[in-house]
DNA sequence: CATTATGTTCAATAATTACTGAACTAAATG
DNA sequence: CATTTAGTTCAGTAATTATTGAACATAATG
């Protein structure tokens, strides 16, 4: 494990705390990010990451609930692997939009307290048309990424190799 | 305020934590959203939450910087009051984006410090690639709900009256 | 069946974050 | 210019959440 890996694995921690998950988590991840293995063992995780059993328990299981990362068993090995899965794009972004979901029935719920029919109630209407209207046309957005992403992907290889 | 109103406060300033805002910050979105004032002063969200100036003045100052709420001054009257700003649709899920463009930084950044192009590398290249391509792409949604916005909302008021 | 390896669980502690309350500033009022 | 009103600031505390570490469970090995 190289210094700058090390630091990355820092940074990925900071960085997926952003997104509700423990710095730890975002730790794990960083590190089956660069690690150039295909998988990497439980004890593995615990001296690169010079966390505690216990830690590296409760982590890797949250990350596998979630999808992010899965177990991996090898023949003739007792040890449980572990790696990123082949999370879809759709299913990251779509975790998040429920989110929105809650939101919007939060706007309703409060709208349907008020006596009035006010600035308020107009606004929190349209925000939560919004947002439901949005969980549907989300589907059209990825099916439209699943045609085009080949060459979007191709694009973006080329724009990366002319920054270099 | 009634109990049922108090009820919803509550229950908005829980489902506002799972935005990462405080559950301060989602009660006082709730009380100004169930209030049928046109707008309140420090004092009457502070008796209503029966919570401390300090938190008061801490979380209206977050809530007004991120654009939920805005600060009301009327002629003659030296208070500050608080109303729900009418934030545009866009922006909340804009703001939201941005994290995802964080998290693609964060997906190339480990790619690079890869040794071997490997399953992982192709995996962070298409989520980030993406959440890239996805940030463009809102504002075509958002244009397309522009356009049909007056029609869903109608829409959407009418299945209300429907489910009453 | 004793020993070792691989994790899990959970109580204790560390670290972080939210909230209070009291002292303070600034502006308006008499 | 003393007093009141409105709100801010910030140190201390409360509450929450993450992490450790040790005891435990389970399964494989000799």
């Amino acid at each position: 494990m190289t210094e700058k890996k090390l630091q990355y694995i820092e940074e990925a921690g900071m960085a997926f705390e952003l997104f509700g998950m423990t710095r730890m988590a975002g730790r794990i991840l960083g590190y089956l990010i660069v690690s150039d293995k295909e998988s990497v063992s439980f004890n593995e995780i615990m001296e690169a990451l010079k966390a505690s059993k216990g830690s590296i328990s409760g982590t890797t299981k949250q990350l596998i609930a979630i999808g992010f990362v899965e177990p991996v068993s090898l023949p003739g090995d007792r040890k449980t692997y572990y790696r990123i899965s082949n999370l879809k794009v759709g299913s990251i972004l779509k975790a998040r939009i429920q989110l929105f979901l809650k939101f919007a029935d939060v706007l309703d719920k409060g709208r349907s307290l008020k006596e009035k029919n006010d600035r308020v109630s107009e606004w929190t209407l349209e925000v939560s048309s919004f947002y439901k209207w949005f969980g549907d046309e989300i589907d059209l957005v990825l099916q439209k990424w699943e045609r085009e992403k080949e060459n979007i992907i191709k694009q973006t290889t080329k724009d990366n190799e002319n920054k270099q």
